[in-house]
DNA sequence: GTCCCTATACTCGGATAGCAAGTGTCCGAGTATAGGCGG
DNA sequence: CCGCCTATACTCGGACACTTGCTATCCGAGTATAGGGAC
């Protein structure tokens, strides 16, 4: 079981985003940039946290990428759904109905035991990102990170030119 | 992210190894041809928990493979880890380090919210699979499955010749 | 009749191809901007 | 001097190769058995 990469990306990028002036946009190949990976594949995560309505993006010039709701109403489980899909990570293919000795359709009714323990381990794991929100690593960085860090990041993020990039 | 359908596989096929009468074994194939999967496919996932030291196996004519312990003290934890693998599903590649605005190494001793906020849900995860056990998969079945579905499994696993099969 | 030996058949175990999904990249569509031109 | 228009450059968005890891398979090593033969 692997959770892909693009998810650790995307929630470092919502954090980052967060921690902008209010209404600030900061452009993809930015954010690429300011964590280190490889700009076109982070464009792909952004898309699809965008198409799930947590992030919104400004075409054009002074555009970019920035958060669409409040930070403390985005929890680590969306983000997570958003890139990683929302399939369940265990599958039950209902290998029960597949021997010889499987019976009537209808004997099927219900999930079998072993699928919902199964599931009801997964809605544990989404239980707890679900109470976690983009807002908590907000506070965990700031509470956490050393003033120098936080003023030497602040300092590289307004180099980009943000005369106006705090449009409508 | 998703799980290997191994996964599955193996807890079932625990499960009917649990319901069969002390020490008795039964052959890989068997197994496979019971759930209607591929024989050589399951025979890995087999090798794998038996690696973990969740089944044993017994070589040669009338041979098979059991649980190596009772079904209570077997988590279904343990199956999915040693199906799937130990790794944790996030992996925190420390990015927080790789932009221009990274800091000295040792600014990073700690893992970051982020991972933390992770793991801590996939700890709630291996918290609930610990706390269910292969003989509450037994109970399970012996309770929602229909008594003439017992039967017509028992009686399938019966025909296979079983004059020794449970050997020392 | 009893014991031993040998050939057999059955089991697991690890090494080997195939395929799907995630990984990584690119170029085209759309837009706010900035400068120039006309009034 | 002010307003409008056009060309520009920058942004996102979806379509296209590549690699890793899961899926699936096969054949060889090892063992308990079953039968036959000798005593």
């Amino acid at each position: 079981m692997r959770l892909s990469d693009g998810v650790e990306w995307a929630i470092h990028c919502c954090t980052v985003l967060a921690a902008l002036p209010a209404g600030q946009a900061l452009p993809a190949a930015k954010l690429a940039e300011f964590h280190g990976v490889p700009p076109a594949y982070l464009a792909k995560h952004l898309q699809a946290i965008t198409g799930a309505g947590i992030t919104e993006s400004l075409p054009g010039p002074r555009g970019g990428y920035r958060l669409a709701r409040p930070p403390a109403e985005i929890s680590l489980l969306q983000v997570v759904l958003a890139v990683d899909g929302d399939d369940a990570a265990f599958r039950c293919s209902e290998i029960r109905q597949r021997g010889p000795v499987a019976g009537p359709p209808d004997t099927y009714r219900r999930p079998c035991g072993i699928a919902r323990a199964m599931w009801r381990a997964e809605d544990a794991w989404r239980a707890e990102l679900a109470s976690t929100s983009i807002g908590d690593m907000v506070d965990e960085v700031l509470n956490n990170v050393p003033a120098d860090q936080l003023d030497k990041a602040t300092a590289w993020i307004s180099q980009v030119d943000i005369t106006r990039r705090n449009r409508k």
